[in-house]
RNA sequence: CGCGGGGUGGAGCAGUCUGGUAGCUCGCCGGGCUCAUAACCCGGAGGUCGUGGGUUCAAAUCCCACCCCCGCUACCA
């Protein structure tokens, strides 16, 4: 969509200013049921991302929300006896209350029931059907009366739902609308090729990009999809015709759009999206569908597609030790939000699959927050009140532990830069062992005794540093906790907005730092 | 059937592309320290690297066959 005219000075000037945006979004939730911890993964990964980006600079639109049409949520609400709309504002309010516990940083919260989403829907259907890539056909399939739904000929059990045994699933032929997509079988492709080409790929990680250029090399010229319905009701009208509504996968995915104002003008500040962040479940929609869909609507594409990986939660339902079933309330209760974050984030590698269960929860707190990160901030900040009446010495001599802090900078930027989250927190963590291994080394204690207050200023300076470091690069992991070692450390703001540049030379010295109470308190797990 | 990922000490993983002391975290055993949340630091025990064959002076790593686990394979989104 690059403009001619677009060289003019303030068009200049604009892009000069959205040059440092980055629009990142995860796929909203289908509103049938309560949030779990699958629906928190990926929007406590995302939060990383977004959080990680705003400490380099970006101007970040961070956007989640809620998929609210389809003929599921019309027979959830109807089940819970009361109507859709009340239904799905319950759902959104239990969702946002959530991701607010979890302190997800989304700036943008969409619901596909909201008049700015079902606008964008309907014109970027229009242009798609005036670009003449939508015509009409029939939709045949085995209905069940039962669930008033469409079924697979594989969901069924000796030809009948099973959910409805006693009834007859009929073969029903109806009218709908079809987008052919197949028509962009081959710009698709030379998509994927030219990102690979320009070395960021379209989808990651590589596996699932893979998959996708398989299924798209077999698309036939004339493969479609039906994009509407018109027996469920509960659903974007179709313009011009209102016996059908809108096929919610094809409502879904142009949330993302809907988000930035489209079809106002000013829209293109935010979109195109940087990186869609998705399951497994959904990658075809996501890396295939949706990018032929923009195409034939002749707006710009996504970024990128980042496919995460499952929590695998099996066996940690009834675990024997926690003695508690695994519900996301449950999973928060244990240590905290924090604690869940960091656990998540580091137990599931975010390209790859990885399990949950309450022993590995609370070994990693015990080892690794307790131990780790917060046994490392109370030595630090007791011995700056001891020896130097809690104020940290001015000096600026660097150490061996500044040059880990510089490795651990370097290598958490080449993680996180790739959305390799597990790594970066690796180079994090890495670095409040080397504190430990500093001062086991310079013996603080020794230098006191033996008066030698030179080495010591050196020594507790340098550990001022590094703990202001690791405080800053967990930020995104952690922001509670993290902003409380930043207040102990005597420092102004928070940790997340104090900037990249901060981390070369964290302005620590002559600080007075407050002590606190243990970070992580181990013993009996919160109630 | 096809395509893709994986099988490494008790647990979770790295190493395989570019063959040559099998590494990390947790747990376990022993020692040290005392600033700290009985925390921290050092050392140790523990592995026929899924199975069988092959190439090579040498294979977790390369080649062949097989076994097991997981994901994808046209409308639940």
């Amino acid at each position: 969509m690059a403009d001619p005219a677009a060289m003019a000075d303030p068009e200049d000037l604009r892009r000069h200013l959205v040059a440092d945006k980055f629009y990142i979004t995860t796929a909203i939730d289908y509103s049938n049921g309560s949030p779990h911890l699958g629906h928190a993964f990926e929007k406590i990964g995302a939060d990383c991302i977004a959080r990680y980006r705003r400490l380099r600079g970006q101007r970040v639109a961070f956007l989640i929300g809620m998929d609210e049409h389809g003929q599921k949520v019309a027979q959830s609400a109807e089940e819970a006896g009361t109507g859709p709309q009340e239904w799905v504002d319950g759902i959104a309010a239990e969702f946002r209350t959530a991701w607010e516990e979890l302190a997800i940083s989304n700036t943008d919260f969409i619901r596909t029931t909201e008049t700015r989403h079902t606008r964008a829907v309907q014109t970027l259907l229009s242009r798609i059907e005036q670009a003449g890539h939508i015509e009409p056909g029939l939709y045949s399939g085995y209905y069940c009366v039962g669930c008033e739904a469409f079924k697979l000929e594989k969901d069924l059990v000796d030809g009948k739902c099973p959910e409805h045994p006693t009834r007859q699933v009929k073969w029903v032929e109806e009218p709908n609308f079809f987008f052919k997509l197949g028509r962009f079988r081959d710009r698709l492709l030379d998509m994927y090729d030219e990102s690979e080409r320009a070395n960021r790929p379209f989808v990651r990680p590589t596996s699932k990009f893979n998959e996708i250029k398989n299924v798209v090399r077999d698309w036939e010229p004339d493969y479609a999809m039906s994009v509407s319905r018109s027996r469920v009701p509960w659903g974007i009208p179709w313009p011009g015709d209102d016996t059908h509504t809108i096929y919610v996968w094809f409502d879904a995915l142009i949330n993302y759009l809907s988000a930035t104002g489209f079809p106002d003008d000013g829209y293109e500040d935010t979109w195109p999206a940087d990186v869609h962040v998705i399951g497994p479940d959904i990658v075809r929609f996501h890396a295939a569908i949706w990018p032929a869909m923009l195409m034939a609507a002749g707006v710009a594409v996504p970024r990128s597609i980042w496919c995460h990986g499952w929590v695998n939660t099996s066996g940690a339902r009834f675990s024997k030790s926690a003695g508690v079933t695994l519900t996301l309330r449950n999973a928060i209760d244990r240590h905290g939000p924090d604690a869940l974050r960091y656990f998540l984030l580091r137990e599931v590698p975010w390209d790859a699959d990885g399990g949950f269960s309450w022993e590995r929860l609370d070994t990693r707190y015990t080892s690794e927050l307790a131990d780790g990160y917060g046994n490392l901030a109370s030595r630090i900040l007791a011995m700056i009140t001891r020896y130097r009446d809690g104020t940290v010495p001015g000096v600026t001599d660097l150490t061996e532990l500044d040059r880990a802090g510089e490795d651990a900078i370097s290598a958490y930027q080449t993680a996180m830069d790739n959305h390799l989250l597990h790594e970066g927190g690796n180079a994090a963590w890495g670095l409040v062992s080397q504190a430990n291994q500093f001062i086991e080394e310079r013996a603080p204690w020794s230098l006191a005794k033996a008066g030698e207050d030179q080495e010591l200023d050196i020594v507790l300076a340098a550990l001022a540093r590094a703990l202001a470091r690791i405080t800053i690069l967990a930020s995104p992991f952690m922001p509670g906790k993290t902003q409380t070692v930043w207040n102990g450390l005597g420092l102004d703001g928070s940790p997340g907005e104090k900037g990249w540049e901060d981390l070369s030379e964290p302005a620590t010295g002559g600080v007075t730092v407050h002590k606190f109470e243990p970070l992580f308190p181990k013993g009996e797990t919160v109630a």
